[in-house]
DNA sequence: TCCGGCAATGTTAACGATCACAACGGAGCT
DNA sequence: AGCTCCGTTGTGATCGTTAACATTGCCGGA
């Protein structure tokens, strides 16, 4: 930085001016310093800055290390956005989401002195962890517990699954089966919400809800239960892997796509439209997601002021492919 | 650390000396200076060492941001294991995997003053982009071009190939045909080598090779043309999602699988075992990959040399499952 | 006894930026 | 002319750590 100050003939501290784009600095000398900053091929060290204003350009994601389709989508949205805004992105991913690994997450990325925090914490057990959270970082949460979190993001699972149920009962099915995620996410509960709100609404006969962990494997499984039962003609499932394993137990019974039985899922993994047959399902916009998580952080982060009790919902969007037809005359009943 | 010093009766370098685990301290004030640490609550400012030492515990990782199944894989896999040596980890996705992106995605890391750097670099285009890295980082490649890089880590795709090509063979099928990945990435490469080179090996007629983009809607396109041709018994897919494309189209035009056509795939993704049918396919193990890395990155940095020439291949591995059967009886020639 | 050597500890000076404050000079007002 | 005000620039001090070197005291050998 001295090198660059001799250099435009100024010193240390114009350089510095330009390089936090200070108004008070003539359009004269801006110009030398960024040529001497060109011409020397300087870059300022981040460290340094760090240490003397106490933060660092860089935000910090705590999500699982899972490759589940919505955490990681979440995950490759918000760094991109964040990039946008010259804010690294670091990962502490954990194993499993209880308090424990939380905590621990959070603290190496503390450590780290980093400006912001970004937790994706679907689970009710993330919710201590964060309380007991002393320091006073900008916090934004993705997924997580409504009734805690001060600042969170969130997709309406709610809506979505309610505009799923509503399309299945609109084919004119009498009611939709539940293949839901595990119990102890935000996002599965709100799904089971939605579903019975529907039915509810519908002033239809809500059958028992089948409990599936958000894999394939899940699916199959609780399909093999719901493949025996006759009266089964919608199934709406938590996510679309799940219905991917639906599909393969009604497959191996006999029960044919749409025609026996209708079927919507949820998230739109790209492959979805590639099932067979093609997949109904919900598509959450990770990418808003993203840009109202990075939006709130940096509201946080410029203000100074941490934990803005803000809340932001994104509303999903059904999208039709060929899993839903209606039932077939006199199946049921 | 002042606070810490004069609480344990020592000054400010003893403590320091205590952090990093110094030879010369006496039991006694290790002991001393570590009570006084744990009752300040007091942790070291890593800004500040990174400003002394020059360099960071943190590893920037350069990888694309789709949501491809491989590298979001490796990428989670890696963050896991540098977690459990101390050391961050540091995001920086890039859209596309041109030259100009990765070396920007490249100088942002280098602007954080990574300790390390990992380049996820499939394609051909992000070799002229690495070769021009004039500073002396330490960096490991991951996938990235045989030719080029020094340090490289890559999953054996020829053999991976080679194995699931002779498994289709060893069913009975006259040949196999090929759809594979964009052409332009090494992985895609490596693997129409293996599956070539499967067929050469068996003297057989090699068939024209039909080009996807890893995506299930390429498998699907591609699977509308074979599907029309009888010839056609086997196909080896660059990975499973483009497997699962092809099972629609072949599903569509009424050819059964594993009846009519075998398909294996490559990737192993979670769902692959709940297709209709379950998917025999290649797992390729990206643990390995991530710990391979992580160890050559960790002994160059270490050693404080750059670019050590060293080459790890990992192994893939068949997983059988029920999409292979021999060929019907006189169906063809 | 004296001295070299070594282990344990302390002292001072960096590292490279920003911040708080001071200094300068020209414009505009009385 | 003299004063204030403000835009522009410069001068230390400072952030929290480690590196380099200095100091102390004890041990063992000549």
């Amino acid at each position: 930085m001295m090198d660059v100050a001799r250099l435009a003939g100024v010193s240390h501290q114009t350089v510095s001016r330009v390089l936090n784009e200070h108004k008070n600095v003539s359009e004269q000398t801006r110009l030398k310093v960024r040529a001497a900053i060109a011409e020397l091929g300087y870059r300022p060290d981040r460290a340094a800055r760090a240490l003397v204003t106490g933060t660092s350009q860089v935000i910090g994601v705590v999500t699982q290390n899972s490759s589940l389709y919505g955490p990681a989508s979440m995950l490759t949205a918000f760094e991109e956005a964040a990039q946008a805004t010259g804010f690294a992105v670091n990962v502490g991913s954990v194993r499993s989401l209880d308090e424990r690994s939380i905590s621990d997450a959070v603290e190496r990325h503390l450590d780290q002195r980093v400006a912001g925090l970004v937790v994706i914490a679907p689970v009710a057990s993330a919710g201590p962890a964060l309380a007991n959270l002393h320091a006073d970082v900008p916090l934004v949460t993705i997924d997580g517990d409504p009734e805690r979190s001060s600042t969170l993001v969130t997709v309406d699972q709610v809506a979505g699954a309610r505009a799923a149920t509503r399309h299945l009962l609109a084919a004119g099915h009498q009611t939709v089966w539940h293949i839901s995620g595990p119990s102890d996410w935000f996002d599965s509960a709100g799904r089971v919400r939605g579903w019975e709100a529907a039915l509810q609404e519908a002033g239809v006969e809500i059958p028992p809800l089948l409990t599936g962990d958000w894999s394939a494997g899940s699916g199959y499984r609780n399909g093999q239960l719901l493949a025996r039962l006759p009266d089964v003609t919608a199934v709406f499932t938590a996510n679309d892997h799940i219905a991917l394993g639906l599909l393969r137990a009604l497959n191996e019974h006999g029960r044919r796509v749409p025609a026996d039985v209708s079927i919507v899922g949820f998230d739109d993994v790209p492959e979805a439209a590639y099932f067979s047959p093609p997949l109904t399902t919900v598509r959450p916009d990770f990418a808003a997601v993203a840009t109202a998580t990075l939006e709130l952080l940096m509201t946080q982060i410029e203000s100074g002021t941490s934990r803005i009790g803000t809340r932001r919902t994104i509303a999903p969007m059904l999208v039709d492919r060929d899993s839903v037809a209606p039932p077939r005359a006199g199946a049921t009943h």
